[in-house]
DNA sequence: TAAACTTGTTTAATTTTTTAACAATCTCTA
DNA sequence: TAGAGATTGTTAAAAAATTAAACAAGTTTA
């Protein structure tokens, strides 16, 4: 039950880094942890992450700490892993392929129902389980499936056309590869840009300036 | 010539996404462009776009704009694509091979000139032109070509050696793709994390949360 | 030439984010 | 079981980032 029903999008961004931790810490069979101890871990302040984290819900105990295996639950619950949406994925080549293949959906709230690509030599292919189907067959999937999000791996060109068509069926979510930006052109979706390419000329910019600082 | 040494990195990132835009208005053949109607475009405001911009130099001209040409230039020169650095590719499965092979890295200042694998079946194959090692090679090839970036994509757990090993070959700089966090065990080094599973879990959240607020 | 634009720059206002501080309360040990 | 030590939840303050407003100076265009 959140307790703050305004939460900013970076507090919202620290908490998959949150679940990470936890999640190693859980492994290593470590039972109880403190903000301090976490915030020498993690790299954030101690008082962020006690604040970040009430921002949920009152989680810790005076004196104790967090229990760990607890806290990594709760923030599970709160981003959504025990709920999953279906998925499909929206270009199968290299990158589509890879992603679909390395990301744990089940993991994490997902189930990939569905993926397309207009490459004749992918369609009827699979991805572990999941069946290649023509690009074509869009809508049709949409109609019977529902699938709710989609995750954008195609090229630039076809990119817009394809969220429009995939919007038009009824998908509100995006997790987009694409080097198009998905904007609010649409209002009422949801969407994650990952822009790989913008990371990497961020890293050109710190370490060609590096030593001009 | 930077105007002012001390950028923070919020406009730091805010600057890949100029350079993509601008890319997009010079294929279409749009020559010039003024802080206002690239904010429509960007969803940034005139204001702060002509901020991020200042932090650099004076690109525009008064009463006329930005020569869409001359300032993609400008922002590619700032970001550094024009100076290769040498990069290797650390783990060649699935996303590695992925990545390697999507991202057009002469493009954005950078130069494939290595990857490496323990899988036995990967090894002496090829990403594109470059060719596949074993990872027991990595120190020896580091000495002979002195690459000075590396990315990350291997699992979990031998991700914090890996690391280890590199930044004791003199690597500083990495794109990091493994679940694991590289610190400021090593204050000298520049990374950016990319983290596909955070992006993931934040989608998640707000597709979760989206009716509740 | 004059009106209409648009930048670069400064200053101020606003919002967001981070840090600090501490009372309340729990744990743990002797 | 009492008391020292630890740690949270929460509030308040500080810092940083963003947005907005304003305008002189220079450019374009009719």
């Amino acid at each position: 039950m959140p307790r703050n029903d305004n939460i900013s999008m970076s507090v919202i961004k620290r908490m998959p880094r949150y679940y990470r931790f936890l999640g190693k810490l859980k492994d290593d069979g470590i039972i109880r942890i403190s903000s301090c101890e976490l915030s020498k871990m993690m790299g954030f302040t101690a008082s962020q992450i006690r604040q970040d984290l009430n921002c949920f819900g009152g989680f810790g105990q005076q004196g104790y700490g967090y229990n760990v295996e607890q806290l990594y639950e709760e923030i599970g619950n709160i981003l959504g892993v025990n709920t999953a949406l279906n998925v499909i994925l929206v270009g199968a080549g290299n990158l589509g392929h890879a992603i679909a293949s390395h990301m744990e959906f089940e993991r994490r709230g997902f189930k990939l129902i569905g993926a397309f690509d207009e490459n004749p030599n992918l369609i009827g292919g699979k991805i572990k389980d999941t069946e290649i189907y023509s690009i074509s067959s869009l809508e049709d999937f949409c109609n019977h499936h529902k699938p709710e999000v989609a995750i954008i791996c195609v090229p630039t060109n076809p990119a817009a056309s394809i969220v429009e068509r995939l919007y038009n069926s009824g998908i509100r979510g995006f997790w987009n590869y694409s080097h198009y930006d998905i904007l609010s052109v649409y209002p009422d979706v949801i969407v994650e840009n990952v822009h790989l390419s913008d990371s990497l000329l961020t890293l050109s910019y710190q370490l060609k300036n590096a030593n001009k600082d």
